[in-house]
This record gives C-alpha cells, structure tokens and sequence, in this order.
DNA sequence: CATTTGACTGCGT
DNA sequence: AACGCAGCCAAAT
C-alpha cells in the first residue's frame, strides 16, 4: 500500500545483533567484541549502540564487555540476572569469561558469513 | 554530507 | 589495579 517500502526502524545490521545475542543461553555471556566478530563485521561500539536502542527487549545482561564487567548503570541489574541465571562471575561481580564465555559453535544466524 | 556521540577494546604509563 | 589515549564503527544530529 504504500508507494515504497518504508525501511524498518532498526536498520538489517542492528536486527543481526539482536538475534545473535537472542541465541545466547541463560547462564552464558558473549562480550561485545564477540558479537561483532560472529557477525563478520561491524564492532563492539556498534553492538553497544544496537542493544542500547533496543533496551528491555533483549537479554542485555547476557551481553558484557571485553574484562566481563558492564556499564556502571546497568550493573546493579545485570547483577540480579546473573544471580538468577546462575551466571558463573568472579568475587569482583564481574562475570567469569573464562567459564561464561558462550561457545557459539552452533550458532544459527539469518544470514551469517562464511568463516 | 560533516560532526558528534557512545551499553567498546587494547595498549602504554 | 587505575587511568589515559588512540582506534574503531554505526546511529543520531
């Protein structure tokens, strides 16, 4: 009906990193780098910025920096998903990459590239 | 189209 | 460990 398609209000970019961090399992983290990288392109800030726009309707908490420590105004939060989620994190409150870190092996994206 | 911003990252001090 | 700096890239203005 309309003349032309109107674009979608997230740009196809944004709505990968969307799905990508829909995949990650309860109790496992990716950081924001590791997103970019299963994408195949794009970066961390990019990530950041896609997830901030998207807000409650995505499992943020799932999603940590590079040191497994997240912004400051979303700690407080996150920590309460980590304690029900079973998040393994160290005595820091930072999550433990080492053991949280998602093996995204078997990843499925919409439209991912070759490795 | 140019500039600024930001839920990032790695490295040096 | 804390702090600063440069590089990075997409969205917003």
């Amino acid at each position: 009906m309309s003349p032309r398609p109107g674009p979608p209000r997230a740009s196809a970019w944004e709505d990968a990193v969307l799905a990508v961090v829909a995949q990650v399992p309860p109790g496992r983290v990716l950081t924001y780098g590791d997103v970019a990288e299963l994408l195949g392109h794009g970066s961390a800030r990019g990530v950041g910025q896609s997830m901030a726009r998207a807000g409650d309707e995505v499992c943020w908490w799932r999603v940590v920096r590079a040191d497994g420590g997240l912004h400051e105004p979303l700690r407080a939060r996150a920590a309460v998903e980590h304690g029900r989620e079973g998040t393994p994190r160290r005595p820091d409150g930072r999550v433990d990459l080492g053991r949280a870190r998602w093996d995204a092996a078997g990843l499925d994206l919409p439209s991912a590239p070759p490795g």
